[in-house]
RNA sequence: GGAAGGUUAGCUCAGUUGGGAGAGCAUCUGCCUUACAAGCAGAGGGUCAUAGGUUCGAGCCCUAUACUUUCCACCA
């Protein structure tokens, strides 16, 4: 039994039932045919306790409808969902609810005690992002949901971090770091973020020991002087020189340094001396090593001085940056102080100035592994849409330094290397160690976990199963396609590239769809701080998924940032009504015994020239989109297959064949009716990787063949169904109509009032061919074929057709429609004009491409037929 | 400092190998025409940022300039 359709389009009534029977029926499960061709996609993984924003709808959108599309092309898909545990995030969360909801810190907890609430925290919130991205209908296969901290993910880490570390591309070093004083950890150089600030020049006096004279430093740091080691020149500065082997004086501290010779400074800039600080300072700690300076770290974990500072100890380094400015100022030692702009790093998740400071951190060590990665792209073999981001990914892979991976965290997978507490051997192994192998010691753990991104960067195989050789890895990876934005190509898709390369001897998918960021209405980015988010799921409350989807997709070019407004998500509601509207027509005159009439014979010469006409444009939909999907022109399928239903469908074929339809009974009506279900039902496919929800709706009420339209066969272009002379026809009637509607408006003719129209056209077959079509949507009263039109009661009409004569003696002003048709003569004669010069230009006829060169004859031929028309309407009212 | 985008209708944006510019929204004029007023039929509105160049032909390719966004680098 068929259902009906609501009067009204409703989403809220039938997306989530919809959806809950896609799950039933295990439509998302890859199918098992062998011989079907794989489609892979695995899911960028939203963070586990983060809700959903329009940056994953967008995401999601994208996938599913690639997903989809493959999967009734009849690929065996599988797309892999899951979610990540976020470490900084996350604890960050989970200390301040702890914070504000108990007053307490983590450490009062102590590191058990804490992970247990991480835990019941990413228990309670983890489910809640998956069941907002079911919402969306993504056809994720959710019996392969993963956590990057699950099971199978951390084997995979462990087996990762060891097997590195024995090659040797892991080790532990005591290196400068981005130190973040809330979070306490230490940041990859990714997750450190610039922001522009003013801040000041100081220019202190070095005294030198032994002379009176001193050297005068600038520095936008003097807090950080308390650790310096020594003031550098560049040998090749004429200006400094004579500086170099002398001995200074730190002022306050009284601490001697050497003047150092490195060419590291900058001629010319500032005072051409800098204070060296090597343990807070990226640029000054290399310039320690070359010069084999001692590191004097001046700062607490928390960014408050320690004992280098002398009196300053205890303090903020802001609060004493002031308090021994003022020092220095009363002593002399600061010569001026000038203003200065400067970039400063911040820590990514929390804001907080980072603090560039020495530490004993886990790398890896990027460039071995960095350049298979760069090959890897370089030889498309992993191919970057649009193209250009490739250029984004070679800027960080060709300057890439080693990947600091330890944190100083307690959420997130804890470093597989094992400190005797004995004999302080070291260990790193897949299993715990408790016994030191050399000395039969305690085995202490490393305390610190891992960069969340360590994990992150395994997922298209570490959510397969790898290491196992399992069926999943064996037939779904390399993945297909990955779909993500491009802030975090250097976070997360060149470390996949990377990782998937070294670990698995393959690139882990082939091609990376980037798109951009959804923007709030006036084009800025959505924040929290701002709150100017857009609530996807709020939207899809009011407006239903597939209209968000539909929102979400069109209307932008792959890559680029969009806006989204409320104009967008009405003008796709408005579109889902639409095509909700129009099904019910062609529900509506669907008879029981239609039923059956799938597959319709297109040699049947029972089909009116509209219907090849619908069939043709259809046809040619088929190949547009597919071509566009291919190429991942996602916005442009789903535009065109837009205009094709509201345009063509709607506002044509089913206007031009509702006075068949109407004469019931009839071969001809139920012709036109097969054709209606046969292009609906094709449009309702195409439509469905894009719109899932309503295009099932219709489906179901439709007579179908597949149990549910997401797993029946994507429809295919077909040259046979493609009807050149009667879309000629249909065509030229079109603009006939057109024309003749404009003109009846122009003289505010009401739609009401029916006119006879006598047509004088060289091309009756397609006038006797669409003769009713014109005279209903023409609103003509008769249609009356001439040879020849000889009064002057009319008003002429030059038309694809030939000319067309509306006898409206009572509304026609003799001298206006002179100067009418004048003026139309005159833009006609422009155009014969600049065809007639194109034409005649030796170098266009010789090297423009004929078919090109054929085009403008034919368009030069319509014009002078259209002056002929006109000629002689002119002369008839002279 | 390096790099990549953007500049097209009042607004937001498309424009896929170069062949006389499109959509949605907004505006104006008519319509409750038996699927749809979340609709129908018409209409107006653009020196495609500027200046050069290549070409028979440039919104599209090249060079320069202006304004703008983003990424990377950089706390002397």
């Amino acid at each position: 039994m068929r259902k009906e359709l609501e009067k009204n389009y409703d989403p809220s009534q039938f997306e989530d039932r919809i959806y809950k029977s896609w799950c039933d029926s295990n439509y998302f499960a890859p199918d098992p045919d062998r011989t079907k061709p794989a489609y892979s996609i695995v899911i960028p993984p939203p963070n586990v306790t983060g809700q959903l924003h329009m940056g994953h709808a967008l995401d999601q959108t994208l996938q599913d409808i690639l997903i989809r599309t493959k999967r009734m092309q009849g690929y065996s898909t599988l797309w892999v969902p899951g979610t990540d545990h976020a470490g900084i995030a996350t604890q960050i969360k989970v200390e301040e609810n702890l914070r504000v909801n108990e007053g307490l810190t983590r450490y009062d907890l102590g590191r058990d005690k804490f992970l247990e609430r991480v835990w019941d925290w990413k228990n309670k919130f983890g489910d809640r992002i998956i069941s907002q991205l079911k919402k969306l209908g993504s056809s994720c296969d959710w019996s392969r949901e993963r956590f990057t901290m699950d099971e199978g993910c951390s084997r995979a880490v462990r087996e990762v971090f060891v097997n590195l570390y024995n090659k040797g591309l892991i080790y532990r070093g005591h290196r400068i770091i981005n130190w973040c004083p809330h979070c306490l950890t230490a940041l990859s150089d990714a997750e450190v973020e610039y922001k522009e600030m003013p801040g000041n020049f100081w220019h202190i006096k070095y005294p030198i020991k032994g002379e009176d004279g001193f050297v005068e430093i600038a520095t936008t740091r003097p807090e950080t002087m308390f650790g310096d080691t020594a003031v550098a020149v560049n040998p090749n500065d004429e200006n400094t020189k004579h500086l170099i082997g002398k001995t200074l004086i730190l002022p306050i501290v009284g601490r001697e340094i050497p003047v150092i010779a490195d060419d590291y400074v900058e001629i010319g800039f500032g005072t051409g001396c800098v204070k060296i600080t090597p343990a807070h300072d990226p640029n000054d700690f290399l310039v320690g090593q070359r010069h084999n300076l001692e590191q004097i770290k001046v700062m607490n974990d928390d960014a408050t001085m320690n004992s280098y500072a002398g009196k300053y100890e205890g303090l903020d380094r802001y609060v004493c940056r002031k308090a021994l400015v003022s020092e220095l100022l009363e002593k002399g030692y600061l010569v001026k102080t000038a203003e200065h702009t400067h970039n400063v790093g911040v820590c990514y998740r929390c804001g907080t100035t980072v603090e560039p400071l020495t530490s004993d951190q886990w790398f890896v060590k990027m460039k071995p592994l960095a350049k298979p990665a760069i090959e890897a792209v370089e030889n498309g073999s992993v191919r970057f849409v649009p193209e250009r981001f490739s250029k984004n990914y070679f800027n960080w892979m060709n300057n890439i330094l080693d990947w600091c991976i330890s944190r100083q965290l307690w959420w997130g997978h804890r470093i597989p290397a094992f400190y005797c507490e004995s004999c302080s051997h070291m260990e790193v192994s897949k299993e715990d160690i408790c016994v030191c192998p050399k000395c039969g010691g305690r085995m202490r753990q490393d305390e610190d976990v891992l960069d969340t991104w360590f994990s992150s960067a395994l997922w298209p195989f570490s959510t397969m199963g790898w290491p196992d050789n399992t069926e999943d890895l064996k037939r779904y990876y390399p993945t297909s396609t990955l779909v993500t934005g491009y802030d975090i190509i250097t976070f997360w898709v060149s470390r996949m590239i990377f990782s998937g390369i070294e670990h698995t001897g393959k690139k882990p998918f082939s091609t990376v769809l980037i798109h951009g960021l959804v923007r709030d209405a006036q084009g800025r980015k959505m924040s929290k701080s701002l709150g100017n988010g857009i609530d996807p799921l709020k939207i899809i409350e009011s407006y239903g998924a597939d209209a968000l989807r539909f929102a979400l997709a069109t209307g932008n070019a792959p890559g680029n940032d969009m806006r989204f407004s409320d104009e967008k998500i009405e003008a796709a509601r408005n579109f889902a009504n639409k095509l909700w509207n129009a099904s019910r027509f062609v529900l509506m005159n669907l008879t029981e015994d239609d039923g059956t009439l799938l597959g319709i014979d297109f040699s049947d010469a029972n089909l009116a020239v509209e219907d090849k006409w619908i069939i043709s444009e259809y046809n040619r939909l088929i190949k547009t989109v597919t071509d566009n999907i291919d190429n991942f022109e996602i916005g442009v399928a789903l535009s065109e297959i837009y205009s094709f239903t509201w345009d063509k469908l709607c506002d044509w074929y089913i206007e031009m064949v509702k006075s068949r339809i109407f004469e019931s009974g009839t071969e001809s009506a139920l012709c036109a009716k097969r054709v209606l279900v046969y292009v609906l039902t094709g449009v309702l496919k195409l439509l469905h990787p894009y719109m899932p929800f309503i295009t099932e709706e219709i489906y179901q009420a439709l007579p179908h063949t597949a149990e549910s339209i997401m797993i029946s066969d994507y429809p295919l272009y077909d040259e046979k169904k493609i009807f050149a002379k009667d879309e000629e026809n249909v065509n030229r009637i079109i603009a006939c109509i057109t024309a003749i509607r404009s003109r009846r408006s122009e003289m505010n003719v009401p739609p009401s009032k029916k006119a006879k129209l006598y047509v004088v056209t060289k091309y009756k077959d397609a006038f006797l061919a669409t003769e009713k079509i014109l005279m209903k949507l023409a609103s003509a009263s008769e249609l009356i074929l001439l040879d020849e039109y000889t009064s002057d009661d009319a008003v002429m009409i030059a038309t694809d057709l030939g000319s067309l004569y509306i006898p409206l003696a009572e509304v026609i002003d003799f001298e206006k429609e002179k100067a009418r048709l004048g003026a139309e003569m005159k833009k006609n004669d422009a155009e014969i004009e600049r065809l007639e010069k194109k034409l005649n230009n030796a170098g266009f006829v010789a090297k423009a491409p004929t078919e090109v060169v054929e085009a403008e004859r034919a368009k030069l031929q319509k014009y002078l037929e259209t002056r002929e028309s006109l000629t002689v309407a002119l002369n008839k009212l002279k």
